[in-house]
DNA sequence: GCCGTTAAGTTGATGCATCAACCTGAGGGA
DNA sequence: TCCCTCAGGTTGATGCATCAACTTAACGGC
């Protein structure tokens, strides 16, 4: 135990280093564009998009936490938020009494279809014109290749 | 005006949604790590490292921020955070009556020295482990590649 | 039908990020 | 010297993220 730390060589560092603040620039920029657009933060994004696209505009609480990885705490927090402001509801659940809808509201609806295109116009702006195709896809090949890696180590 | 909007075909959004949620992952993953292990958030982290790598210990607080790329708000939060903890503190400026001096007690000393080999090997446990060199320096070129392009883009 | 366990979701506390407004001292004319 | 402007930094408000503790309803065994 206590071995010598194994730094990071100058290669290595240099590549780390980039890739991190690359993405943080990148979000930074993102974010507050689509705040600035669309009044909406980027958590409210996330989930209006998720609701509509894959649920519908209407989806149990718990799959829609699973299907944006997010923790029920955060997901519960941040329904409050967007409740309040009326971009979606909360509606009993019948055949489950624990349970709990979320939906997009009218106003949920409308704002996300009115974020969404200026949205990807960034990411496009930003991000995929960046590269050539090829590039980008090797970009999401490695990412993939993290992902995997990521999963069979333990936390 | 109003043009249609351009949304991305399947293989850019695959390539952007791998990365989004690879850096996501990863982000989080170590920054919960780095809670745990040292009891440092993120933030503190970046903090220490940049005052006593690059600073020696004591930097003004705009060089700080700048450094990181943070608005002086941000770290005047962060600062304040971590001189509450004991982590820093701020010391007046003898030539500059508004300056302040930014400095890391040995409690800071400490902590960082600790909390950087952890943290290391955990970047190398779940991040440059899961690439080969040739496929890290890779990345390292397609984010130099991205940040260069938003440097060139308005906002 | 009762009971322990687990699933579904909420709540409160705390720290972090961002925005806008503010304060104070330095530097530079007129 | 007085005033203007700007640089350096702080503050308060608000929303977001995370952790731990809690509530309530469903489920399975007996």
């Amino acid at each position: 135990m206590d071995a010598p730390p194994r730094w990071l060589d100058p290669e290595e560092k240099d590549a780390w280093d980039s890739f991190i603040r690359m993405h943080e620039k990148l979000i930074g920029r993102l974010s507050r564009r689509i705040q600035a657009d669309s009044g909406l933060s980027a958590s409210d994004y996330v989930v209006l998009v998720s609701l509509t696209e894959r649920g519908g505009g209407r989806m149990r609480f718990l799959d829609l936490a699973k299907l944006v990885e997010w923790e029920k705490s955060r997901m519960s927090h941040q329904v409050t938020r967007m409740a309040k402001r009326g971009l979606v509801a909360r509606e009993e659940c019948p055949d489950d009494g624990r349970g709990a809808f979320i939906v997009a509201t009218p106003a949920g609806h409308q704002a996300i279809e009115e974020a969404a295109p200026q949205h990807v116009e960034h990411v496009r702006r930003l991000f995929i014109d960046a590269l050539t195709p090829s590039q980008l896809s090797t970009l999401g090949r490695l990412s993939e290749r993290v992902l995997d890696h990521m999963e069979r180590q333990p936390d």
